[in-house]
DNA sequence: CCGCGCCAGATTGTCAACAATTTGGTCAAC
DNA sequence: GTTGACCAAATTGTTGACAATCTGGCGCGG
């Protein structure tokens, strides 16, 4: 039985970090006292340290010196930089995922149309939520593209914190499911071009959204 | 008059083992011993933990538990990966650039396209190269998008070790200059989606050319 | 009342010592 | 000759201590 891999220690943190911060746990320009976090995750110091570098390097934090880190507050300017960049990744990530896939990834495809299908007669926007993230995994992985990964990993990290904005929008589940389902399609009819357009056209209205749902946040004064 | 900005030592680090590794200074496979490093660069062994640690996620090093960090050795298909994923950014870029941009960069343009074909017709190969960084730099700058700069910047210091393959081909500054003048001229007279166009255009056959030259070499033994 | 310098506490930056683990080699037994 | 246990050197992983620096508040003088 193979064991379930090491890992280092610091590697766990930066993950760990990473995650939190994704999630909200940590609010934006707030200070991240090395001495609490290494009590927090019960780890040492130089640990936390490290993990800092590593999300000061991916650009989740802020570090300035002798005045410790912070979480980065994104501008919207810069939501939508990222959104787009996004969106020119996994437009290639699509093509490829056609061009590469397997059978078996088709047709994961397809049951997971299915259940977004049933998430939006449901109404059920937190099973949506997950079948749009498991949709796009699988996409990747079909695509087996570890260097698009990655980065898209980093990126998705960043936008997390901005995408309820987007799903919650009225309507939004319904065109968004239209346009998974494009997707899906041209994957499995192994049209490459006709898929990375529907994907480009796909995030193309969520960056759209998004610019929209911030334009509409700063005026409604939060 | 601001102060050149301080930039904490571990960050520091990072950045120079990035480079020496993109430059070849450290040969894929080989081992990276945190003392020799430290004493190499003059710091402590933890700096150089950490910097190992960022370049770990970034991909240009492995590190397994109790055995040490190594220069990850890119395998052939990876590589054309990253080319790809290069080619989805940039596209972005050039199209970003074009809308973006403002006289002075436009300006810019032509005069790197300019020394171009001087380097060209005198068959300088290091002042070719060095515009094409430039040019690629330039873009970048107009685009303003920080994100892709730094995802490029990453995904750059993979591809280092193998561009000289291409340079170095046959006639390939001259077709490569004609393709650099299509994207100066589509940047500067604001037509992006040409922009976008010229830019996969130039990147794809670098990407093919990468692919012919990884072939050549593997047959080739060495 | 306001500005300024200065001090104490908090926090980060640096470093060296120590513990834990792997690796490669040696030697004995078969 | 080969196998395998075992040991020593090298290296990584962990931790605590100490130095350097920033921050906010206090009191002094204007």
């Amino acid at each position: 039985m193979p064991m379930p891999r090491p890992a280092l220690a610091e590697t766990d943190i930066s993950a760990q970090l990473r995650e939190a911060i994704a999630r909200g746990q940590f609010s934006p320009n707030e200070r991240l006292v090395e001495a609490e976090l290494a009590e927090r995750y019960s780890v040492n110091r130089a640990h936390i340290r490290t993990a800092l570098a590593v999300l000061d390097r991916e650009g989740l934090v802020v570090r300035l010196p002798h005045r410790g880190a912070h979480v980065r507050a994104i501008s919207d300017t810069e939501a939508i930089e990222i959104a787009e960049t996004r969106l020119a990744i996994e437009a290639m990530v699509a093509r490829q995922a056609t061009l590469r896939g397997d059978a078996k990834g088709r047709a994961s495809l397809r049951q997971i149309e299915k259940d977004m299908r049933r998430a939006v007669t449901q109404s059920d926007a937190a099973l949506y939520s997950q079948c749009n993230a498991a949709l796009h995994r699988e996409l990747q992985r079909m695509a087996g593209n570890a260097t698009a990964d990655r980065i898209l990993n980093t990126l998705k990290s960043h936008l997390v914190r901005l995408q309820y904005r987007v799903i919650l929008l009225p309507g939004r589940p319904r065109a968004s499911l239209a346009e998974h389902a494009a997707i899906v399609k041209a994957v499995c009819t192994g049209d490459a071009d006709a898929a990375e357009r529907a994907m480009r056209k796909h995030l193309t209205s969520f960056a759209r959204l998004l610019k929209q749902a911030i334009e509409a946040t700063r005026m409604g004064g939060f």
